[in-house]
This record gives C-alpha cells, structure tokens and sequence, in this order.
DNA sequence: CACTCGTGGAT
DNA sequence: TATCCAAGAGT
C-alpha cells in the first residue's frame, strides 16, 4: 500500500495542468465537448502532443461539429490526415463520425463507446471520463508508466497490464475523474517521464515506491522487440508534359491504406525486379528514400521518366498540378517525391552518377 | 496473443 | 547513426 491520494494529484494538476487546444481548464466547471475530446484521443493514440497540436487546429477548423466530419469527402479527410501516421486512424474517423451523426450525437458510456470504430479501451474510458465525468478507469501508457513506478512492480510490459489497471482502478476517483486522467497523463508527460523522471518535484514523491527503491527511471520493464528488417521497392514517379503525375490510391487495407502515393512494386526483403506502370523511358533518379516503419525500415529506389498521358493504366489517374500538395502524402512518399522532382530538375547527369 | 500499422523528436 | 518512444486499435 503506498497511500497514494488522488486528492494530491489534483492540487497538483489545478495548478501546472497544460494548456491544450482541445483541454477546458480545471476548476471553472466547463464541459469539453465530446467530438472534440473524441478527435483529440483518436489523434493522440501513439502520437506526441506537438505532432497533434497543428492537425487538432486545422480539423476542428476545416469540420467544426461531428455532423461536418461525417459530411467531409474520405480522399479529402485522409489528405488532412497525411503525415500524421496510422492511417487506420483516419478511415475509423470518418466510420466513427457517420456512425454517431446518424444516431444523434456520441454514447455516454464506455460499453457504447467501445462498438465504435477506431475507439478502444484507452479511447472509450477517455471519453468517458473526459467529456461525461465519469470514473472510468484510464490506462495508457501514461498511466501504465506511473502505476509500475508509484508500487514499484517489475513484470514486464505487456503482461503487467492486469496488474497495473488493478492499481489504477483502486485510484481512481469519483470525484472529478474528468481532471483525474488529465492529471496522471499529465504527470507522465511533464514529470513521471520514460527517462530521467523528475521525482524531486513530483506531487507522489512521498509514496512512490520506486523512488524509494531507487528503480524509478528502469521503470515499466518491458519485453524486448524483435529487430526491424530492412524491405527493398522501387517507386516510378511520372510526370506528363503538361505536368500531371502520376498517382494511385492505395487500397483501404494494409499499409498507407487509402491514401495517395506513386505506383511501383511491392517492398519485400529481396531485391525488387522492374515493375514500371506503363513503358516510358524510365531513368534511376539517382537516391533512394530511407524510410522507417513501425516494423521494418524501407529502402525505396526510384525512377522517373515523362510520360504519355494518352495510356493511363487502370487503377492509376493523373493529377494535375493544380491539385498536386506533397503535403497530402504520407512521409515516405512525399520524400519520394521531393527526391524524383530533384532528379527531374537536373536532367541528363546519370551516367556521371555512379 | 502476436502482429500490423507511421511519424518525428529526443537521446 | 541507431534506438526508443508517444493519450492504442484491429485482426
């Protein structure tokens, strides 16, 4: 028993809670307002602070109220989503936002939550908590990180789960639960950190056990991960006279699913053979784009060439320059892009290349 | 349960 | 440069 009072956390949390684009201040008895509470969490999953700010910004601009989301067009909604990774995110959202249009506005409950698209445990007990007020027991990684510090526990991640929610749920409060999960996520951001964790400032320093033992900053443990392999593709960026590229959308499943990009072959771990989306005179761009993936890191050769746009192949379209933003690509292929363009600018230098 | 699924900043 | 890591969900 550590005596961990969630009281303390929220003296701390009035005080040094950070000023978020989609957080209501503490104590003035504001309610947040659940579609933007909703975005905020779907944004966050797995992604920093900093990262979500501009994106959180611009949607809440571009689509004021879950009834705008839902109306939006999914190619325009998945472009205002590129760059910001896990592109699943962006198809649920638009599920998710037709889904709750249609009956009228957003459950209130963690169970009713839970059958919507894209919102899981994390996301059903935040919503829950953060837009209705109601003690739901929040567990991220946040709070996993803090548990396993405040009682000191060393099994490792992922199989401590159980035992770290059992430890968040016996502090979690009825009163303000709302502010509560702001406030351990919070803490975990600013002060009970992955590494070099600020004890001496910490509003828990009395009863956190790790600190006592002196095992704080090796804390959660967790199972190592397997070593990322190394995938080979080549991409063929094309360019008609009039200056149209030529571009795919990706298929709705798998990797980049639904989002533009350049043809080319599938990345595997063998050498690619030449794949070229139509005959043109095709010429190595000279780089490749190194790209890092969650599981595998990517070498990605590229070709470019000018082409015919008499003979666009199925499953291909042309975009016309007017309507071509790098920016409503995902990275890999907006670094593709800015590598093909580089080699289209200085023409005839292969044969000095290598 | 183990794996897929992005990205950029910190170290 | 390489690794870790961040408010996880879906299969």
């Amino acid at each position: 028993m550590s005596g961990a009072r969630a009281e303390d956390l929220l003296e701390w949390y009035d005080v040094h809670a950070r000023v978020l684009p989609w957080r209501v201040p503490p104590g003035a008895g504001l309610r947040a307002d659940p579609y933007r509470v909703w975005l905020s969490e779907v944004m966050l999953q797995q992604t920093t602070v900093a990262a979500v700010k501009d994106y959180f910004t611009r949607f809440t601009t571009l689509w004021p109220t879950v009834d705008d989301l839902a109306a939006a067009e999914d190619e325009r909604v998945m472009a205002e989503w590129a760059g910001l990774g896990y592109y699943a995110r962006a198809r649920n959202l638009l599920k998710c936002a037709r889904a709750v249009a249609a009956a009228g506005g957003f459950p209130d409950t963690e169970a009713g939550l839970m059958e919507l698209p894209g919102i899981g445990p994390y996301t059903a007990a935040a919503i829950s908590a953060i837009a209705f007020n109601r003690p739901s027991v929040v567990m991220d990684g946040n709070v996993e990180r803090v548990m396993a510090r405040l009682f000191d526990i060393h099994t490792p991640l992922p199989g401590a789960k159980p035992e770290l929610k059992a430890k968040a749920a016996a502090l979690t409060p009825a009163m303000r639960p709302g502010d509560y999960a702001q406030a351990v996520m919070d803490l975990g951001a600013t002060i009970c950190t992955p590494r070099s964790p600020a004890c001496g400032i910490c509003p828990w320093r009395a009863p956190c056990l790790a600190r006592a033992h002196g095992t704080a900053a090796g804390l959660p443990a967790k199972t190592p991960k397997k070593a990322k392999p190394v995938r080979f593709g080549i991409a063929y960026v094309g360019r008609t006279p009039s200056g149209e590229w030529l571009m795919e959308r990706r298929p709705e499943q798998g990797l980049l699913g639904g989002m533009m990009g350049w043809p080319g072959t599938v990345w595997a771990e063998e050498a690619p053979a030449e794949a070229p989306p139509l005959s043109a005179d095709w010429r190595d761009a000279g780089a490749e784009a190194r790209h890092t993936f969650t599981h595998f890191h990517l070498r990605l050769f590229l070709r470019v060439a000018e082409i015919d746009p008499g003979r666009v192949p199925e499953g291909l379209r042309l975009v016309p320059a007017s309507d071509f933003r790098p920016s409503d690509l995902p990275t890999v292929m907006r670094k593709a892009f800015d590598l093909a363009r580089g080699a289209m600018e200085t023409p005839g230098q292969r044969k000095d290349d290598t």
